[in-house]
DNA sequence: GCAAAAGTGTTGAGCTTACACCCATGA
DNA sequence: TCATGGGTGTAAGCTCAACACTTTTGC
C-alpha cells in the first residue's frame, strides 16, 4: 500500500508522483547581540543529516504525515526538533516551485513563530541544532534563504501595524524593553518619549503595580500585554 | 505505480494515505448590482457534479497534478473552468483542517484573483458555472464559505493600504470609477473631493489627455494605472 | 552631587476632514 | 437656465516628531 518514490526514479515517474507535502517553520527569538547588549533576531536551524543538501543548515520541518491539522503539525514538529513551544504561530506561505528539491517535487507549507527569550534560552542546542543571527545566514538547504527573507519581511511589516512585539517578550516587561524590540527588528532609533506615549495609548497594554528592580537607574514600571494573539482563518479573533 | 485511495478506504487506510493537494481560487469581479447602478462584488462558482457535496456550488479548483508551479496551476485551472485570465492573482492561504472533505484528507492551497469587468463579461456561464453576489452566498461545498469570507476580509484589508483597486477596472478609468470601487468593496461613502486629491497624490496614477464622453454631465478625465501588480515571495516587486 | 534612564510637557509641521465654491456639460 | 457630477480651495482639527524639562535611582 505504501508507495515510495526514491531519488532514483526517472523523470517520467517523477512527473507522475504527486507532490509531497512538508511543513517547516521559521522561528524568531530576540537575543543579545554580543557584548554591546543590543538585541537582535536569531533563529534555530537544523543540520541536514541526509541528501539532498547533506551537511547544510535548514529550517526545522518534516513531512505532513500524521493525522493533525497544519498548525498542529507545525507546533509538534517545532517541539520535536527544537524543544520549543512558540508564543505565536502563524502560517507564512505555501512554497511550491518546481525545483525546490532536486530529488522530488515538494510543496512546503511554512509557518513562522515568535518565542519568548526565556523559551529560547531553554531550547535544545546540539551538534545538529544551532541558533543563527537572522540577518547573517550562510547558504541554507533548498530555498530556505528566500523563505527566511520573506519571513523577516513579514515580521517587520506586521510589526508596524500589529501588536506582535509582545510575543518576543516575557509576561512582564518595561516600555523600554518594548522599544528595544522595535529598534532591533526594524533596525532604527525611536524617540523614547514619543514611543512610550504611543504604547500608553494602546488599551491592550496594562500597567502593573510592580517595578523592575536591580537596574542602575530609576526602576521602570512593569507592564503586561492583554491582547489577542493573532488573526488568520484558523485562529481568527481581531483584524 | 498509481495508488488510489477511494472513498471506500477504511479509517486505518485513510490515516496512512498522504493528504491530497488541491488548488482553488476565489475570483472577484465588480458588477452592477441590479437597477440601482451601484457596483458590488461578484464571484464565479462551479457546481459539484459528483460526491461529496454533489449539486452544491464550490470554488473553481482541482487537484495539483500537472508539472507546474502553484501559481501556474491556479491560473490554468481558472482558465479551464471559467475561461478567465485574471488581472491579479495572489496566494490566499493553505487550508488543511482534518475534516474539510468527508471522504479523504485534502489540503487546499487557495489563491484569490481580481478580474476586470470586460473579462468578467466574457466569462463562460453555463448550467454548472454561475456568478454570485459575494456577500449573499448560500451554503457552499466543503469549507468554501469560510474561505470566501477570509478572501473578502483580505481584499477589504488590502484595499486600504495597497493599490489593488485598479485591477478591478479596465486600462482607462475616471477617478470617480476608482471611488466607486472603494465604496463598493469597503461598503462606505467617501468624500469625492478628498478622495480625488489622495489619488492625484499617488504617482502611479497617470492622467491621460482623454476624456470619457457620453455621460450626462461634464466629461471626466481618464487616468491610467502604472504600478506593479503585487508582492509575495513568488512575484516580489514592491512592498 | 552627578550621571543616566524614567517619565512628562509643549510646540510646530503636516496631514486628514468637512464643506464651500466654481466649471462644464446634457437636457 | 438648471440640475448634476467634475474639479478646486480652504480652514479647523488631529496626529506625530522633536526636544526641553522634571523625577528617581545607583554610585
Amino acid at each position: 500500500m505504501k508507495t515510495v518514490y526514491t531519488s532514483s526514479a526517472n523523470v517520467a515517474e517523477r512527473r507522475l508522483a504527486p507532490p509531497s507535502l512538508a511543513i517547516s517553520t521559521v522561528i524568531f527569538a530576540l537575543r543579545s547581540d554580543g557584548p554591546s547588549g543590543r538585541k537582535a533576531l536569531w533563529l534555530p536551524l537544523v543540520r541536514r543529516i541526509r541528501e539532498p543538501y547533506k551537511g547544510l543548515w535548514a529550517l526545522p520541518g518534516g513531512p505532513l504525515v500524521h493525522d493533525e491539522s497544519l498548525q498542529d503539525a507545525a507546533a509538534r514538529n517545532l517541539r520535536d526538533t527544537t524543544g520549543l513551544a512558540p508564543e505565536y504561530l502563524e502560517q507564512l506561505y505555501a512554497f511550491g516551485g518546481l525545483h525546490r528539491s532536486p530529488t522530488q517535487r515538494v510543496v512546503s507549507i511554512v509557518y513562522w513563530a515568535l518565542v519568548q527569550p526565556t523559551e529560547a534560552a531553554l531550547a535544545d542546542e546540539s551538534e545538529n541544532v544551532r541558533w543563527f543571527h537572522a540577518d547573517r545566514l550562510d547558504e541554507l538547504a533548498f530555498d530556505h534563504n528566500a523563505i527566511v527573507d520573506y519571513a523577516l519581511w513579514r515580521l517587520r511589516n506586521k510589526m508596524a501595524y500589529s501588536s506582535i512585539a509582545y510575543h518576543l517578550l516575557g509576561e512582564f516587561f518595561t516600555l523600554a524593553q518594548v522599544r528595544e524590540v522595535y529598534e532591533a527588528v526594524l533596525d532604527c532609533r525611536l524617540d523614547p518619549a514619543n514611543f512610550r506615549r504611543q504604547l500608553k495609548a494602546t488599551p491592550e497594554i496594562e500597567a502593573t503595580g510592580e517595578y523592575l528592580q536591580g537596574g542602575k537607574h530609576r526602576p521602570p514600571r512593569l507592564y503586561r500585554f492583554t491582547g489577542a494573539p493573532g488573526l488568520g482563518p484558523d485562529n481568527r479573533s481581531t483584524p
